[in-house]
DNA sequence: TATTTATGACCGACTGGTCGGTCGGTAAAA
DNA sequence: TTTTACCGACCGACCAGTCGGTCATAAATA
């Protein structure tokens, strides 16, 4: 086995490693030898790229939201008009829902259940900062829909909380229960219900 | 400190305290000791109600729901008229939010958690079951709706889906960031658009 | 080039602390 | 006197984090 020189590759392995791990049996019983095995390394050398569980879980947060990030949010920067970019949003999410980043999606629910116990406190992870840019980003999206055609007012901080909200519920209930839900229908019904809001005068 | 007779409501006073430690502290961190403290009992006099931590757990399940129901559910038996029943509900819903059994909310994700990591065995709650139960009781109120109005027929298996995924998830960014969402706005909005959408011919 | 030395990436046996579950005992009630 | 609700000291399995050591590679030396 040849030594490996690039550091921050390997940083990234582990962490890619974890956030299976993390993903498939909780944080709580995940083992950090079961993160090197997953890895593929020894449970010492894991020390060696970090301090410990706690901060490989945060270093988590960063790593997994940056390649959610890369699989949908990169896609809606290239549309200009507000309806099609909202259009472009839902779409980036569906055909995201095959990448291989949503096998982990079960991690989201570790990173709820920590972001709620440390809310308020300095924490390596912000859960509530990274719900408000996003609820903000949708916000935008909204009021720029609203200026640009001849919708009524309405509350757009509530719609917004209210579709992100859907949009995790709705995944919720198929990993939970993947037989049950067909989530390409149920986030396309959720788009349609939201576009024909939009498309209201 | 006299003995205690009634061994089912002594059953029942430990769910709650576990109720309350498993939302406050998380299942793993949960200490068995820190729910008798909280009980106001000794740890050796949990295990003469309980075999194990897990039995705990699962039986939790079904005491917290059956709570939730008691404060949310029953409101809507009395209503008759499709669109009225609905309406109901989501008011149920609304006012129940202050209702004590909400403190702990948190232990949802307990729930998710473990029903997703255990989803497919056999195991002493069935969380799958539970949505399926709930998006059916959703899709019969919208199927109801929409044969006793000039409702276009929808996809209403998916917009039930929609509907409880966006309630658990907006009441999920309120437990994340209390200051950030106002619960009862975002709440009613959601009823509004659910009901404009019913209201529709 | 061949050989020795230095570096640091890598590893897993070990340790100290933690906690679920047990069990022998106390005292109230019957 | 018997029964049983109640209790907390205790035990052993478990695991995060440590540490002494190995070995592949690079640097220095011959």
């Amino acid at each position: 086995m040849p030594k490996i020189i690039d550091k921050d590759q390997k940083r990234r392995d582990i962490l890619g490693a974890a956030v299976t791990v993390f993903s498939r049996k909780g944080t709580a019983a995940a083992r950090i030898a079961d993160i090197a095995a997953e890895a593929g390394i020894g449970k010492g050398t894991v020390y060696e790229y970090f301090s410990s569980k706690e901060e490989i879980f945060q270093a988590c947060f960063g790593f997994f939201m940056d390649e959610i990030n890369a699989v949908v949010l990169q896609r809606i920067y290239a549309v200009a008009d507000p309806l099609e970019k909202f259009s472009a949003f839902f779409d980036a999410w569906i055909s995201a829902l095959s990448a291989p980043v949503m096998q982990s999606f079960m991690i989201m629910i570790e990173f709820w259940a920590e972001g709620i116990r440390r809310r308020g406190s300095d924490y390596g992870f912000d859960m509530a900062g990274m719900y408000s840019e996003y609820r903000l980003m949708i916000q935008n999206l909204l009021d720029d829909c609203v200026s640009s055609t001849a919708i009524p007012v309405i509350d757009t901080h509530s719609i917004a909380a209210g579709i992100i909200g859907a949009m995790d519920g709705i995944m919720l209930q198929w990993v939970l229960d993947p037989g049950a839900i067909d989530i390409e229908k149920a986030l396309t019904a959720l788009k349609q219900i939201v576009m024909a809001g939009l498309n209201t005068r």
